[in-house]
DNA sequence: ACAGCAATGAAAACCGTTTTCAATCGAACG
DNA sequence: CGTTCGATTGAAAACGGTTTTCATTGCTGT
C-alpha cells in the first residue's frame, strides 16, 4: 500500500527532487529571487535542474503556500521562503533585494472595513513597500 | 515661433492622434483595461490605432501621471483614468472589473511609520483589494 | 523481470510587450 | 506651392518570462 510517493504526500514540503533543491536554496537566501536566477545558481552549484523543473517546483511550492510569491514591477515573478507561515506583507529593498516581513492586524482590519463600506466581499489584497533599507541608504 | 508641435505642450493631455484616441476609449471605460483590450476596441469602433500606438500612447499617459495602472495577478498591466489625481489605491472586483477609489490617510501614515521602525526610506508602495462589487456578488 | 505511473528536461509554443525601421504627416520657411 | 525635417505611425520582427509538449528516465508494487 502506497508509501511515499511523488506527488502529494506528509504535508507537501519538497517531495520531488526538484522541489527539495529549490527549497534547499531558497532556504540560504534572504531576498526574493526569480525562477532564472535560482535556476542559474543551482546549476553553478552542480545540482542538475531543469528550468522547467524549477518553474514547476515553485509552482507547486507556491500553490502549498511554502514560499511567497512577488511581483517585480517589471511583472516577473520572484521567490522567497518567509519566516511565517501567518498572512503578512513584505518591505523590500530596491537595492540589495533584502526583504523584512511585517504583520499588520491594523491594517488587516482596516482594509476589511473600507470594503464592507463599498458593499466588497474581499477575496484578497496586496500590500508591498519599495525602498532603501538602512545599509543600502548610500546616495 | 513655434504653436503647438506635438511632443510635449499645454499640460500634456492627449497629444497625438493615439493619446486622444486612447483618452477618449478609457474615458468611456469604469473597469481597468488592457492595452490588447483597448487596441480590440478601438479597432472596433472603426479607429485605425496600431497596437504599437496604443502601447506608446499607455506609456506617455501613464508616465504624464493621466492614466493609472494595475498589473493583473498574471502580471499584465491594466489601465485606467481615474477621477482623483490625488494618490489613492484601489477596490476592484475580480468579477466585472470595476474599481473603486480610495484615499486613505491613516494607511499612507501607517506606512511610513512601519518604514521608519524598520529604517527604510519609502521609495513607494502598492495596496490592491480585489474581490466581488455588491451587484457581482451573486455566488 | 515487467507493467504502470510520476518526474524530468530540452525544445517548441505562447503571450504580452518592446524595438526596428521604412512610410507618412504636418508645421515652418522660402 | 514645394521643400525640408523632425515627430508619429504601424507592420513585422525581436524579446523575455513562462507554459506546453513529448519522449525519456526513474520508482514502486507485482
Ligand atoms: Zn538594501
Ligand atoms: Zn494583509
Ligand atoms: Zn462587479
Ligand atoms: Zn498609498
Amino acid at each position: 500500500m502506497t508509501r511515499v510517493r511523488n506527488g502529494h504526500d506528509a504535508h507537501g514540503a519538497g517531495v520531488t527532487r526538484a522541489q527539495r533543491a529549490v527549497l534547499a536554496a531558497l532556504a540560504a537566501e534572504g531576498p526574493f529571487v526569480s525562477a532564472q536566477d535560482l535556476h542559474a545558481q543551482l546549476r553553478g552549484a552542480g545540482e542538475g535542474v531543469g528550468l522547467t523543473s524549477v518553474y514547476r517546483a515553485l509552482q507547486a511550492l507556491a500553490d502549498a503556500g511554502e514560499v511567497d510569491v512577488l511581483r517585480t514591477p517589471s511583472g516577473e515573478a520572484t521567490y522567497r521562503r518567509c519566516g511565517s507561515d501567518r498572512h503578512h506583507h513584505h518591505l523590500v529593498c530596491t537595492s540589495c533585494g533584502t526583504a523584512v516581513e511585517v504583520e499588520a492586524p491594523a491594517l488587516e482590519r482596516w482594509v476589511r472595513q473600507v470594503a464592507a463600506t463599498h458593499e466588497f466581499a474581499v477575496d484578497s489584497h496586496t500590500l508591498e513597500i519599495s525602498g532603501r533599507c538602512r545599509t543600502c541608504a548610500r546616495d
